[in-house]
DNA sequence: TTTAGTTACGTAAACGTTTACGTAAACCGC
DNA sequence: GCGGTTTACGTAAACGTTTACGTAACTAAA
């Protein structure tokens, strides 16, 4: 038999209200039966169930975080940062995988509200409409990570997705690169995909660098694999290539496995920059540079603006977060020949 | 203002009673009423709240994972195989990074007895008396992933490590090295440290083939930067060695990396094989050659087990998975010079 | 001394379910 | 057509809390 309050409440020849009141600290009680409360408490091992708790108070201390791919490391350190926060206020997290499955995030909604988290970080995708309606129903709390909606009002954390792609290429200009391709993930992505294209395009131009869309190529993802596939077909297609921009560190790792396989050498024969820093960026051969995104503070700052949201009732400001080249040893400085 | 269940029953004309029942498929109703509520239920959009459903049946269809290191992508796989196995039971994973850390696991286990889950998945890590104790005092069903408990009784799921070292050292000397030194994690470690090193001892034993503790360098952990470290300090010692068994995927890119720096080359001069087949592996130059856990089986099968043990309340068959060397490019066949 | 206000509680309703128990009607066998 | 069983419900208690409301005792002001 677990320990209730009733349980409490009798052994301290109190009422459980006084009982509920000392543990919530609300006023209307004295010293003295406070002390005893709390030896007795203490004695028994009492803790509060929270379950009964959250039936009352609406709040559940839980709050759901839905991603496309937990498998992708980039998520590892966001999650990381999520939940070191929400544990530090007391709360825990649900994390739900939806595979940017319109249905199963649907599904995982319907089960976030059954659960009567208190609030929802939505991440690196775009929040459809249906989902929207689902969450405003629900009256809770949102926020979105590392990505942006133009229709709905929500507040957001994220980098500035094309300035960073601009600093990338700019980076590579700057070490003395004329011929740069970029490998993208979709371009049909609005917040991931065209936005980092946009940069790249936009810093060539800036430069008076020539550019088609053809040094441009995409694949469907921001995998390893994707960025395997990808590198052979632009180096085909344009041999003079000095450098490349990848739009994550992913896809790098990728261009640089295939051009070891070609016996392209990485960076003497061509030059690399990934995009997120994640983990394994210092653990490529070369250790590979790439322009960081601060993914750890993100969902640390994604947490902070939800319990803010939760405990204040009020919206609150989007943040956008600055990114930073960190230089490893994937780029040759073309200026120092 | 949400719908409850007595929304649902007024509106049907019913009483609440009923509406429990066919929500429970219980017996009890006509098929005619059951027609009617479950329109009445589609009209309203009614979902019956998981909380106060929880506070009587004890069952909150959450189960807590604990394990050591989020961050390791080891973990990743696994929680993987946890998350989509409990998803599709209709529960959700309360994941709690405990960095090894004892009070701080103590903290989780009250979180997750506060919480009410209905079963804890324990990873990676010994189970002391104080944890065990308290999960006895729960009375929840508790599964081991990846680690084992000689003190108590508790199911678990792993792989041998023992013989897995055993198997990824004779895959080296069936390869024709006889020199081959050993980066482990912390020897003190019961279950992922010592074992391995044991296999490695064993199989070098068995081939006759003398070796001393200064074949085997051992770090506090698992991790890149370890085997960064470590392998200057083992190659100092035994400039000869032409293959290195390390105890983890991390510790053979870092053993990598280091050679790298030290203009050695992998597999011409250096052969190495991981341990774990974690994402990465494949992401190396070269590729690793590893002898692979079955990571999100073993997921999988653990949450499969913990929700065996929640639903029938009897205990479960321990598991050991098989493993398998997966081989990949970082291994040289001196037999075929 | 009376009155108004404060303090320190206790009682009971409420949160949204499940379920033990009761009951009236229908059904069945003889 | 009578006892007994089954079916199809309804009533109300229970789960473990929080909290609105009530109240008795004490305090302070007039």
């Amino acid at each position: 038999m677990t320990i209730t309050i009733k349980d409490v409440a009798k052994k301290a020849n109190v009422s459980i209200a006084t009982v509920s009141r000392i543990l919530n600290n609300k006023p209307g009680y004295s010293k003295e039966t406070e002390k005893k409360v709390l030896e007795v408490i203490d004695e028994l091992g009492y803790h509060p169930n929270s379950i009964a708790r959250g039936l009352i108070s609406k709040r559940t201390h839980t709050i759901g975080v839905l991603l496309p791919k937990i498998s992708s490391m980039l998520m590892n350190e966001v999650i990381r940062g999520i939940e070191d926060t929400t544990h530090q206020n007391g709360s825990s997290v649900i994390v739900c995988h939806t595979e940017s499955n319109g249905q199963k995030t649907m599904q995982y909604l319907q089960l976030l509200k059954d659960k009567q988290v208190d609030g929802i970080i939505f991440t690196s995708e775009r929040l459809k409409e249906e989902y929207y309606q689902f969450v405003k129903k629900m009256e809770k709390p949102m926020v979105l990570l590392s990505t942006e909606s133009y229709d709905f009002s929500i507040p957001f954390v994220k980098v500035n997705d094309q300035h960073a792609a601009y600093t990338a290429t700019e980076y590579l200009i700057k070490k003395g690169h004329r011929n740069i391709g970029m490998i993208s993930g979709n371009p049909e992505d609005q917040v991931a995909g065209q936005p980092r294209i946009n940069g790249f395009l936009q810093a060539m131009n800036n430069y008076q660098i020539p550019v088609s869309h053809e040094h441009v190529v995409s694949e469907d993802g921001f995998s390893f694999e994707d960025g395997l596939k990808a590198f052979p077909r632009l180096i085909r297609q344009h041999p003079d290539l000095t450098a490349i921009f990848a739009a994550s560190d992913e896809i790098a790792l990728g261009v640089i496995s295939a051009a070891y396989e070609m016996n392209i050498k990485v960076p003497d024969q061509l030059s690399v920059i990934g995009y997120d820093n994640i983990n394994i960026a210092q653990m490529s051969i070369p250790p590979l540079t790439t322009v960081a995104q601060p993914l750890y503070d993100m969902g640390e700052k994604a947490t902070e603006m939800i319990f803010e949201m939760i405990e204040k009732n009020q919206t609150v400001e989007s943040r956008i977060f600055s990114h930073q080249v960190v230089e490893r040893k994937s780029v040759k400085d073309l200026n120092k020949e």
